[in-house]
RNA sequence: GCGGAUGUGGCGGAACUGGCAGACGCGCUAGACUUAGGAUCUAGUGGGAGACCGUGCAGGUUCAAUUCCUGUCAUCCGCACCA
């Protein structure tokens, strides 16, 4: 024993086998099981050990599905289109139509050192047209429907990235892939009606088995709240102000109110007195960038001079302008009741407006009130006829009231906006629409589609809000598709999401020409089962694929409305001190060399090792050693046994039954890491076991199985080794017998108060008389005091209450 | 500020519905085999001489707490004036 195993022999041997006969094959009887990964973008920098490990878990739970019978759909592709491979073209100076194609062909090749059951026939690229074909069809789908609109508003521009984008892609008031802070542009803009979808958006994701983690984050980014809107006239004037509220119960206590400095009557409200200061706020809130008025503790604001009638009371509140209430949420216009907002109460304190408090908390008001009061839990006060009736009832019913009342509405507000959907650079799918001056936007006829994307020059981004393929005349200018006249093209192209939004669906059906998917594969074959990646697409990715599905299922391409059933994030593997690997910091670990050096096997079990696959991990070489020296270990292990002919012992059999119990357990929990100790510690004792002579042949046939998802050559090598002609892949996931495990004796800590003094070996069905005996036999002189208690816990703990 | 996650030896981590804390692995120490060993094998490895003490910290419940409860600290992540 002790031999390391010739992992480079048997890992080329069997790689070239599987490709010649597959594993993994589709005889029209087997169930499907689609387990994705989250397809990768073709970056330069190639594969670290940090991708791998998405990767591995992925192959690994598709292995093991393979094993339990199912067909396995598990493709791989390329989101090749955006803004990181267009920067990465222009920095290395290439077209980016020929940096990606490199990439995608060495990222390919580390890939394929995974040995994962990619099914390669399947492979997408999104900047295939065969692919791009297919969505632009559905931005042409959309259009037709009137989710897709042009509009000119202020959006979020990257001076960096030289391009708009969506409310998704700023992180912090900074741009989301380069870090750049991100400024307003006026622009016009392609926009899709995701808000139309947010409440099935919001609703479905109760359907879905996924970490509540991301669930919350949806939810949140939707941020779906209940109030009323209510109409106050503006003293002395015509017009009537609506704010919107979700605390319509504390309507008697707004002593105030507040507009957006944007608010179209900002200025008109202004008195002949106050006009100069009023404009001059105006002018400095709009001077102001995303990130300054973030970070502006201070709350600043102008009174207008005028003044609005409470519609309750009649009481008459004074209206300012401030700039922490926002244009394009509600109507930009607030009550503010600063007994019981914590905006409001900082702002009427610093501007000396009166408190009053309206919720009796515990049922007394709050003297001095040194912060406002904001739950809707207490008994009315000081709010007329609404006196002594409760907070929360009046929160749930007031909108109604209001209604009723004829002062304004109930109504539903989300923080979830329009998708900014156009960008100002090249290296995306034109937008399939031509301006005409007489018949406005015409989509690209869908059997002119795909609408290539020209060959250019120059396709650096303009920063000018224009894309670089304005300057190309001879494909801008076109005639319309309806009237014939001379029109011209949209410029701008579709964000990196585009393609993402609905790739999962192409894989089952890459090569049809006629239609995005065949409606009985799409049926047969979707929709994912499993999906794998990291966490950070948790409102980006994850919710336009939503939305995109759902919109396909409307159009009736697809008859199911959510596109993934179960999602597992992996934690991130890092570099030293929870750095994340990143050429710059140098810290970037290849998995290249130690494929080399430990095998693929070795590395893939090693990815699994290095901790929980939910959190965050940090890389450390040396360890690959240990599950090197455990495979190496059991190689031999087996190969020791291949001309014995061990009698299985009791013993043996009850381990193989357990063994089959705990991998199977906790590869179900997604444990992976424990079933990699798992697999190290009954390897252990078969090597016990093995000293006293042998290992019968099916406890290490059952080992090699339940391996193979995790060292598919090895065990592969192995199942051959020992006589057999067929795969390892050909074997069902083997199976227990819970009473085959059961153990006739045990182990039994024996306490005295809680404390262990010793451990006795008892019989497993002992009595609980019995026990106690035989611990308080084992115990002794150790024993004493007055006898309070015995617990005798079967197989675990006798302990004896003792008081001294 | 709000919400969530995490906190266990020198290190990564394990502990099922409360039941022997530290499995498994790395590293380290000693030994064996060796011309040699960064190979392999064997033994040991939380602290303490000891009764005992030990799962971020302080309490509580319990015969028994890493696990449940209350409070608190630290780190990481998400949201961030959404009325």
């Amino acid at each position: 024993m002790g031999v390391p195993y010739n992992h480079r022999e048997i890992e080329l041997k069997w790689r070239n086998e599987w490709e010649k006969n597959p594993v993994n094959v589709d005889d029209g009887k087997k169930q499907k099981y689609y387990c994705l990964d989250m397809f990768p973008y073709p970056s330069g920098n190639g594969l670290h050990v940090g991708h791998w490990r998405g990767y591995v878990i992925s192959d690994v739970w598709s292995r093991y599905k393979l094993l339990n019978g199912h067909y396995i759909i598990h493709p791989m592709g390329w989101d090749a289109f955006g803004l990181p491979a267009e920067n990465y073209a222009i920095k290395m100076g290439v077209h980016p139509a020929k940096s990606t194609a490199e990439n995608v062909s060495n990222i390919k090749k580390q890939i394929n050192e995974i040995a994962a059951l990619y099914d390669w026939d399947m492979e997408v690229n999104t900047t295939d047209p065969d692919f791009y074909k297919w969505t632009q069809w559905i931005f042409v789908k959309m259009f037709k429907q009137g989710l897709a609109y042009e509009k000119q508003m202020p959006i979020n521009w990257c001076p960096s990235c030289k391009t708009g984008l969506a409310n998704e892609e700023v992180v912090d008031g900074k741009c989301e892939r380069c870090g750049e802070e991100v400024t307003k542009k006026n622009l016009k803009q392609w926009m899709l009606k995701i808000t139309e979808y947010a409440d099935r958006l919001l609703d479905d994701l109760d359907k879905l088995d996924w970490p509540e983690k991301v669930k919350k984050m949806q939810t949140d980014w939707i941020g779906k709240s209940y109030g009323a809107e209510v109409d106050f006239k503006v003293n002395g004037r015509e017009e009537t102000i609506t704010v919107y509220t979700t605390r319509p119960d504390t309507l008697y206590g707004a002593t105030f109110m507040v507009l957006a400095p944007e608010h179209t009557m900002a200025l008109s409200l202004a008195t002949d007195d106050k006009k100069a200061e009023v404009e001059k706020y105006i002018y400095d809130a709009s001077m102001k960038s995303n990130v300054d008025r973030l970070q502006d503790k201070e709350k600043t604001g102008v009174f207008t001079g005028s003044y609005a009638v409470n519609p309750l009371n009649g009481a008459l509140v004074p209206i300012w302008l401030s700039d922490y209430v926002l244009a394009d949420y509600g109507t930009g216009a607030i009550m503010c009741v600063p007994a019981h907002d914590d905006r409001d109460f900082e702002f009427a304190t610093k501007f000396n407006i009166p408190i009053i408090q309206v919720i009796a908390k515990d049922g007394v008001a709050i003297e001095n009130m040194t912060q406002a009061y904001t739950e809707a839990v207490g008994t009315m006060i000081n709010s007329g006829e609404w006196n002594g009736m409760e907070s929360s009832y009046l929160k749930k019913e007031g909108p109604a009231m209001i209604e009723n009342m004829g002062i304004g509405k109930k109504t539903t507000n989300y923080k979830l906006r329009d998708w900014v959907f156009s960008r100002q650079r090249y290296w995306g799918e034109p937008i399939p629409i031509i301006h005409c001056e007489h018949c406005g936007c015409v989509p690209v006829p869908e059997d002119q589609l795909p609408l290539l994307l020209p060959e250019v020059e120059s396709y650096q981004p303009t920063g000018t809000g224009e894309s670089p393929l304005a300057d190309i005349e001879e494909w801008v200018n076109t005639t319309c598709p309806v009237c014939g006249a001379p029109a011209k093209r949209e410029t701008n192209t579709m964000p990196q999401w585009a393609g993402s939004s609905w790739y999962f669906l192409r894989y089952v059906d890459s090569h049809n020409k006629e239609e995005l998917v065949n409606k009985e594969k799409a049926h047969n074959l979707l929709p994912v089962d499993m999906y794998i990646g990291g966490v950070e697409h948790a409102v980006l990715h994850l919710l336009y694929s939503r939305f995109y599905t759902k919109f396909l299922y409307d159009i009736g391409v697809v008859d199911f409305e959510e596109p993934f059933v179960k999602l597992f994030n992996q934690g991130m593997i890092t570099g030293k001190n929870g750095i994340k690997m990143s050429k710059s910091k140098g810290n970037v670990v290849s998995p290249d060399d130690l494929v080399r050096d430990y095998g693929c096997d070795s590395l893939r079990m090693y990815e699994l090792f290095v901790g929980p696959p939910e959190l965050d991990s940090e890389w450390d070489d040396r360890g690959i050693e240990g599950v090197y020296r455990f495979l190496s270990r059991f190689w031999n292990l087996v190969l020791d046994n291949v001309d014995k002919n061990t009698e299985p012992t009791q013993e043996m059999i009850r381990l193989r039954h357990k063994m089959i119990h705990d991998i199977t357990y906790r590869l179900e929990n997604f444990s992976l890491n424990t079933v990699v100790s798992g697999f190290m510690e009954f390897n252990n004792k078969m090597i016990e076991m093995n000293k006293a002579g042998g290992i019968d042949k099916e406890t290490l046939e059952t080992a090699i199985i339940l391996l193979a998802p995790f060292t598919p050559h090895l065990s592969e090598e192995l199942w051959r080794t020992l006589g057999h002609q067929t795969s390892v892949f050909q074997n069902v996931w083997p199976v227990y017998d819970e009473k085959m495990m059961e153990e006739t004796e045990k182990e039994v800590a024996v306490q005295i108060n809680g404390k262990t003094k010793m451990v006795i070996k008892v019989a497993a069905d002992i009595s609980k008389e019995e026990a106690v005996k035989a611990g308080k036999e084992a115990l002794g002189d150790k024993l004493t005091g007055e006898l309070v208690k015995e617990i005798y816990v079967p197989g675990r703990i006798i302990n004896i209450v003792a008081k001294q």
